[in-house]
DNA sequence: ACAGGTGTACTAACACACATAGGACAGTTA
DNA sequence: TAACTGTCCTATGTGTGTTAGTACACCTGT
């Protein structure tokens, strides 16, 4: 369900965080559904406790999940909220790429055509491999 | 010329060769211009030596400048061939934000109008401010 | 009540990148 | 020669990411 590439360049704990709201937004993680322990996942991907303990303690802050002392960790966000939210950063970064484009002199038309393009190309996933 | 922002959580090294980037792509400095010596700049920018001389290393392997000892650092490459770097990593990026788009489940007609409200706000500067 | 699962908290140690500090050497130019 | 330039080197401090080990409190099934 979760898996680590060290030649990422991001922390572990990032990587986690980054893979569980993926599960989520794709819909194959549901609200208030159960995450691994964190000593189950520290041990199937062969890394340390606290690295998990870390990406649940910060999914937790960013709202994400919701945590029970005993019970244990649970997806707590709506799937439509998480979209919304997703949909939200991908504006600002389009932000940023639109006044780039507009810093090296491109046109909208030239910039509506790349996105068009690029849209029909539809990749399989983003970000190398998720695994099974 | 070339500010720091200890705001930014980008290493110094790596803002100084964004501005300079920067700087090539608005045709403030043009190919063969002396840069500021290593010594100077850090005396202006109130940093270690050291730093610039990171920054102009990495700007050289990139190729975007050459260094001649005893004389100076110069940009090196051309102002399109700087353009034209640059386009190809905003595409770059454009397609990340397409991918994520449509796992989302946004459309391209969404897409294109978000784009299109965006490119007339046209805001002044990306990045914290270009000053005088 | 107990055992075994859960989250949580804490300290210590290591690796790495960023940055500073200070010094040294070689090439260029006036 | 003097005063610039780029380049290189070692040492040090700091912050972050990660591991390691331990401990405590809570919940659940037997």
């Amino acid at each position: 369900m979760i898996t680590i590439d060290y030649k990422d360049r991001r922390p572990l704990y990032q990587q986690i965080m980054d893979k569980i709201e993926e599960l989520a937004v794709l819909g194959l993680l549901q609200p208030d559904q159960q995450l691994p322990s964190v000593r189950s996942l520290a041990l199937e991907l062969a890394i340390n406790p606290n690295t998990i303990q870390r990406a649940y303690a910060e999914l937790e802050k960013k709202g994400l999940t919701y945590s029970v002392p005993g019970k244990g960790s649970f997806l707590a966000k709506s799937h439509d909220r998480i979209v919304r939210e997703r949909a939200g950063k991908i504006r600002t970064r389009l932000e940023e790429l639109v006044t780039e484009s507009q810093t090296i002199g491109l046109s909208l038309e030239h910039f509506q055509n790349m996105t068009a393009e690029l849209w029909e190309k539809t990749p399989a996933t983003p970000k190398g491999g998720n695994e099974t």
